[in-house]
DNA sequence: GAAGATAGTGTATTTTTTACACTAAGCCCC
DNA sequence: GGGGCTTAGTGTAAAAAATACACTATCTTC
């Protein structure tokens, strides 16, 4: 892993994508285990380098495509690294993006073999990882902590129609935190941004919990006009 | 300015600076007047390319010093813009920064011959700009309002020793809202970061009023306990 | 039909936000 | 030195929001 044996990069920047998922009660990170130089058979956030003719934005989408199978995912920039040190190879500055999705493992398979495979891992207990994906990673936490606040997020890792439990198991992860079920129902439903279902859970061994859809649009027109959603 | 009679350019990325500073009541962003092609003659935020061997945030220190002779100036970096033809001469992805500043026109001299002259302009009446400025300062501008509504940036803007006044001015401006004087002075000393000064005004045909100096190292304290400052 | 599990609900208290108008101090001018 | 001008500085009552807190309801399983 010296800088003198490998050839010197065509393309100066790329981009990485930390892709948030829930699961089990928890905050989860889309990790790839690398089947490429430099760092190979590391793991790595999926992120790989831009072609000179694709936007940045467009080449997110596809590096995070090509390395785990998912598309059409909405990426949101948080942050440029270009330490001059950070890739073995020469000067790359990386463009990282993050986004949340509701987890679906079936189809979560590289499409090029840049990666040897992708995978879930806790967020607060992520391995070693390639180049400075580490503090990449750190940084998406902590954008995401401050986004969720002040942005109804939570609701993408969610299955279109979610409990208020399961609503509030997402904050309490990603907030650390324990938080008062009756304050959290009131709260959320005072918006009127969740609209009851007559479906309510199934197959649960318990009473089954009603069951909401987040109203995006009106959500939206409510944006417009100045309305700000906090937890 | 078409794409093919210019030189290919050796690096691929730049970093631009957009420094807010208030004066007169109203919230000013730094402009240059570029003297080099491409947008030769035009009005730009201060901008230029990334050496190989410097890393970026460095890298907007310098530039920013060469086109305008500000030095040590905090940056903190918003957002990093890539479309594919952003720049005449080829792919150029840009980092954009941003910082508020005391104002001080005495030293606000290019040092290097990029720039013909820096100089202030209203930030809700840019004249046009060179490449995609505009859309750089509108983003700037998103996030200086977002962000001060959550962070005690405002106070950067002004000299160490200001009355809560001129404060609620910056406020004011940036978030183009009345705010109510008594409410206001009563939140800002609710949290017990601003010291009295035993100095008064001078200078002023009315009653002098009292001085402040924000308390950063007893903010910085309080936020590592959690603490929000919020307007 | 009892036990176990999670869903679902209301109220009183405290804290924060909002709306609102007059007096105080200093300067200037006559 | 007094009147007028300009901005500084101050308090309170009402409304809204946040908090703390514990029991009953419903469904499943055995």
């Amino acid at each position: 892993m010296t800088r003198q044996k490998l050839p010197k990069l065509h393309s100066d920047f790329s981009v990485d994508c930390v892709i948030f998922g829930f699961d089990e009660g928890e905050l989860k990170i889309l990790l790839i285990e690398r089947n490429e130089a430099p760092f190979k058979k590391w793991k790595a956030i999926p992120g790989n380098l831009v072609y000179d003719t694709e936007d940045i934005d467009g080449a997110a989408q596809r590096v995070l495509y090509e390395l785990s199978g998912l598309r059409n995912i909405f990426l949101e920039q948080f942050h440029t690294f270009g330490d001059i040190n950070r890739h073995p190879q020469g000067r790359v500055i990386t463009v990282a993006y993050y986004s949340l999705i509701k987890r679906n493992d079936e189809g979560l398979h590289p499409v090029t073999s840049f990666a040897r495979k992708a995978f879930w891992c806790p967020a607060n207990n992520l391995p070693e990882l390639a180049f400075d994906h580490q503090k990449i990673a750190m940084k998406a936490l902590e954008v995401l902590r401050s986004k969720i606040q002040y942005e109804p997020i939570g609701f993408e890792l969610l299955p279109e129609k979610f409990s208020l439990t399961q609503l509030q198991h997402i904050y309490e992860a990603i907030l650390q935190t324990k938080i008062d079920k009756r304050n959290f129902r009131k709260k959320m439903l005072s918006y009127g941004l969740l609209q009851e279902q007559k479906q309510k859970q199934t197959n649960v061994s318990h009473r089954a919990a009603k069951l909401y859809k987040f109203n995006s649009l009106r959500y939206e027109t409510l944006k417009k006009k100045g309305f700000i959603f906090g937890i």
